[in-house]
RNA sequence: GCGCCCGUAGCUCAGUGGAUAGAGCGACAGACUUCUAAUCUGUUGGUCGGAGGUUCGAAUCCUCCCGGGCGCGCCA
């Protein structure tokens, strides 16, 4: 039987010890249903459902568990309400170790994985001499914070950056390279006008004809891995890297040159897939294509759907790249959870690759792929957010203008803070900002952008979760506190908005796992305002400073400790930074 | 035509089988010689798009309909 020793998830240390007692009611294993309560701490709602496969009255089973249940260490008073729900309140003697627990450990006491999983993880993706837009926000955004989560729960993490390198349009751009010179190129690229340079392209592509031929030639250069053009491709390939970094950088999210796998990766990879696809039996000549036919997908006509191995001119589309990255991913960096984030508007896509990867056996009992996409951005007329002229909006100006903002509101609110601090303060801000209005969103539906409502300090925003923050280490401060100091503390909780405060810190580490199991990071952002919420109901009632005695002082600022770690941490999951002073 | 996703308070969003559907903003009324008022308290506000169905119990599951978005063979 586990104790509060080894598990600081609330929820699931009071469902594991009645799942014995329902599982002894029942004679076979029975889901207890615990949830939130707001007549209790938490309530149990299994015994209902179980009451009806046993045909016995309700109240009768719930009374029944709870006479099995081994509840005395956690819980305080646990009775039968209403038809059969079992409701359950804390001890504080419970609660007290528990966030002693978390206020001795490092880690908050959040386990590490004793099965690391490797998970891979595909995100980003922007395309090589093209600017990025939202789409790559989101998709960067959310893959980033997914990767912090697994990685701080112990897994194995594989990051895969699949950018845009490879294909038709490249026959232009180094055509447009060599009219421009390689240092103006670079120049261009590195400024991050890579908008200009690649409509540039394609107006001479569109308008010259000259231009058009050239472009097409250099296509079979390409792929015909002419030294010189590989060269220049290379150029190309590399500035738009070292672009993508500066925006990583700014944006705070971790992906490195080394995570790169961009679709050319796969060149030499699929002529062997298209082999093994046809030894397999899965390829079919149609219409002077090469084709797989995934089981369970029809088109427009109602025939069955095609993913395209070898186009009729003999040319590889993305369909392959895609299913030789699958392939590669599976039997050669060994994922054995893969997590493909992009937008929805892919989804048939990716559905119908994962099929033909189970149909050929990389995919099954020892690995599988999760579709994980996400809605549009909206702006505020609830219409695709664009530039006025139609455009997509470039991400590094929404980063400016996300920290410009910010530096506004900072200006006016905290002037005691050095210059220094401000600049600081307001890049967290700003950034942070616009990273919790998109993660604090289920990823599966658009979303508006407002960005009034991302920099309020109201309400469930960054800025709200930074402030509180921020708040409690002034406490330290001001009280001269050894944090250090705190680590062996002994909590004592008296008032019920202390026991409440407590509750929501023994949630952190079950939320993490759920965040993470179901792709779903505005899980861990409705927690952490909850947390914040219960924190500052708490601090308006609890002097902690001021308190009447030691023992409640040292009790309470072990309190504040832990929620300010779990705020912390909370928000480095996310990707966002909480500064000390604000 | 077929498929996928979405529809919850005036606005922005939580809530996917449990008790009276929650939060923020807005509006209204309060609380600062501050442990940071960048905050907090209270009031206001909902036929959960509609209609059937399953269930002891449905915003949540099923069917149909309406509205919006996206996708459906050589672009990614």
């Amino acid at each position: 039987m586990r104790s509060l020793l080894t598990v600081t998830d609330l929820p699931q240390l009071l469902s594991e010890r009645l799942a014995r007692a329902f599982a002894d009611v029942a004679g076979e294993p029975a889901d207890p249903a615990v949830r939130r309560s707001d007549r209790a701490d938490y309530q149990a709602d299994g015994a209902l459902s179980l009451a009806k496969k046993l045909r016995r009255p309700p109240r009768e089973v719930a009374a029944e568990v709870l006479e099995r249940a081994d509840l005395d260490d956690l819980v305080a008073n646990a009775e039968v309400a209403g038809p059969g729900f079992l409701n359950l309140t804390l001890s504080d003697t419970a609660l007290s170790t528990l966030v002693g627990e978390m206020a001795a450990d490092e880690r908050l006491a959040v386990a590490q994985a004793s099965a690391p999983e490797r998970v891979l993880v595909d995100y980003s993706g922007p395309n090589v001499a093209k600017e990025m837009h939202v789409g790559h926000l989101r998709s960067s955004i959310i893959g980033d914070a997914l990767v912090r989560v697994l990685e701080h729960l112990g897994h194995d993490v594989v990051r895969q950056n699949h950018i845009g390198d490879w294909g038709t349009p490249f026959g232009m751009l180094i055509e447009h390279m060599i009219d421009l010179g390689a240092g103006e190129t670079a120049h261009e690229l590195s400024v991050g006008d890579l908008g200009a340079f690649y409509q540039d392209a394609r107006k001479a592509f569109d308008s010259d004809e000259g231009f058009a031929e050239r472009a097409r030639r250099r296509v079979v250069l390409l792929q015909s891995g002419d030294p010189e053009t590989l060269a220049l491709w290379r150029l190309l390939v590399d500035e738009s890297a070292r672009y993508f970094e500066t925006v990583y950088e700014r944006l705070g999210v971790r992906l490195r040159p080394e995570d790169l796998a961009g679709e050319s990766t796969y060149n030499d990879q699929l002529a062997p897939v298209i082999d093994e696809l046809v030894e397999l039996g899965l390829a079919t000549e149609s219409e002077g294509a090469l084709c797989a036919f995934p089981k369970g997908f029809t088109g427009r006509d109602g025939g069955p759907l095609p993913l395209i191995l070898r186009k009729s001119d003999g040319g590889f589309g993305y369909d392959t790249t895609d299913l030789a990255a699958l392939r590669y991913r599976v039997g050669d960096l060994k994922a054995r959870r893969l997590v493909y984030i992009t937008d929805l508007g892919q989804r048939l896509h990716f559905e119908m690759v994962f099929e033909v990867g189970r149909e050929a056996g990389w995919l099954g009992p020892r690995a599988h792929a999760e579709f994980q996409g996400f809605g549009v951005v909206l702006g505020t007329d609830r219409r695709r957010l664009r530039t006025r002229a139609g455009d997509s909006i470039k991400l590094i100006d929404l980063l400016d203008e996300a920290v410009r903002r910010a530096a506004l509101i900072v200006a006016e609110k905290a002037s005691h803070l050095s210059a220094e601090e401000q600049a600081d303060v307001a890049a967290a801000v700003g950034i942070g900002a616009l990273k919790y209005a998109d993660l604090s969103n289920d990823r599966i539906k658009d979303y508006v952008f407002d960005w009034d409502r991302m920099l309020s300090f109201d309400g469930n925003t960054a800025p709200y979760l930074q402030y509180a923050h921020a708040r409690i280490q002034s406490v330290f401060r001001r009280g001269a506190v050894d944090r250090a100091s705190l680590k062996g503390a002994a909590v004592r909780l008296t008032d019920p908005a202390e026991h409440a405060l407590a509750l929501r810190l023994g949630e952190f580490e079950g939320i993490l796992h759920k965040a993470a199991g179901v792709v779903e990071m505005h899980r861990i952002c409705g927690y952490l305002y909850d947390l914040a919420t219960a924190f500052t109901a708490f601090y308006e009632r609890c002097p902690v400073l001021r308190a009447d005695d030691d023992a409640t002082r040292s009790s309470r600022l072990a309190l504040c400790d832990v929620t300010a770690r779990v705020l912390a941490t909370g928000l480095s999951m996310l990707g966002i930074a909480a500064p000390t002073r604000m």
